[in-house]
RNA sequence: UGAGUCGGCUAGGUGGCUGCGGUGCUCCAUUUAUUGGAGGCUGAGGAAGGUCGGGGCUCCAUAGGGCAGAGUGCUGGCUAACGGCCAGUCAGGGUGACCUGCAGGACAGUGCCACAGAAAGGAAACCGCCGAUGGCUUUUAGCACAGGUAAGGGUGAAAGGGUGCGGCAAGAGCGCACCAGCAUCAAAGGUGACUUUGAUGGCUUGGUAAACCCCACUCGGAGCAAGGCAAAAUUUGAGGUGGGCUGCCCGCCUAAUACUUCAUGGUAUGCCGCUUAGAUGGAUAGCCACCCAAAGAAAAUCCACAUUUUCUUGGACAGAACCCCGCCUACAGGCCGACUCACUUU
RNA sequence: UCGGGGGUGGUGUAAUUGGCAACACGGCAGGUUCUGGCCCUGUUAUUGAGGGUUCGAGUCCUUCCCCCCGAG
């Protein structure tokens, strides 16, 4: 492992994601991406709504997808993602979690990277 | 055997692979005081929850006393404290084990008691009864006028003790007996709430204080986003470098522009507060296998119950956030102990 | 971490000091009409849930659930 998994912990960070148009969602996961150029490597935020379920169930699903994502960690491109869970993601098998998460943050992160290539 | 009551305990376990937080521990690397890696150690609950009560801790306020406001409210003890706990008293419920109770004061005062009913509080005559006494008439009687009357009817959640005998025109604690209840006094038991017994008294003025209120006791306010330390940018102030008066120094003037030092203040941000779990976008996990609980289906023994085998599903409530003591609320299943009632057998 | 307000037919609101849960717009059914509208009649509620005080709770007390607002 090159690197290890980061969590966002900057308040400007956060502002770029909320005004980010780089979002995509599979299943019952919905993910949005940000990029300053800076990143070193794919850094994650989560934000799981209280409509989910308690704080157990809340806990259980952050804990599920972030091994979803340590599982195949080189697929993603560098940048800021910020992954948006729903209801579903709590009785969803692991593989089927796998796939929805690890997808929806390519898509949103190939969105705004095809962006970019066009522009420049 | 069945139905219950009370108290206590537990809250799945083992292994493998891949990972996460903390670390005043050890080693290595890097920079010189930080970062990274490896190892060791360690890493959620009985309620961690709700945030209802109290305390520690922190800051602010504070001569002393009172008013106002808020809270508590049987007795004794425990506690740092509490609206908590333990034991008891009383009242209510249950056949019983046992359970429930914000359980002071309604002769300090004020308010309210709808509808119905005559009357809802120091009473009242609607129907009824009587009409002794007085009155009238057709005078051993009648009228029901004055008036007497709370026994009976009816209303209501509630109608100012109950039963009986006497008494009376009819009645009435009007008189008496017993019972209930109140007040005072005395004795006995108890630390006390209170209980028991006896005597005396007048025959005895509802309910509501989770209505205002009275009485007794308690209470300064805010909360870890408390609070403290460091400290960009910006602000303000004081200098230095600069330009001019002169060739130089001192001195004076200037500051439109630029650089820079110190102080000011304490924002962004970081750290401390912070913990034998100690995060700060929040770690304590993901996946797999087996075992023990549990549920469902099928087959066999089989009237059924029950037992065995196989397969499938698959773990109650619920996640620390400064720390404690309580309360309240949520909770599948299992285990242990004490006790009660009913039936059966001996 | 604190403070305040609220929950009433399908929807929006009333209900004085505890005393018959009211109004409007809807929905449904019936009537009127050749048909529809207007109109008329009826119906549509265990006052968020549980427990208590009281003769009697939408109202008073208490425990939960949900929603909204404010302060740092």
């Amino acid at each position: 492992m090159s690197y290890k998994l980061r969590s966002i912990c900057d308040r400007r960070t956060f502002a770029a994601l909320k005004a980010t148009k780089f979002s995509a969602r599979r299943g019952s996961v919905r993910s949005l991406f940000a990029c300053s150029g800076e990143e070193i490597g794919p850094k994650i935020a989560f934000g799981v709504s209280k409509k989910v379920g308690n704080s157990v169930e809340r806990n259980r699903i952050r804990r599920r997808i972030r091994a979803a994502i340590v599982s195949n960690l080189d697929q993603f491109a560098p940048g800021s993602y910020l992954i948006i869970p729903g209801k579903g993601a709590l009785n969803a098998s692991f593989e089927d979690l796998k796939l929805d998460v690890c997808e929806s943050m390519r898509r949103s992160s190939m969105k705004a990277l095809g962006l970019e290539s066009t522009n420049g």
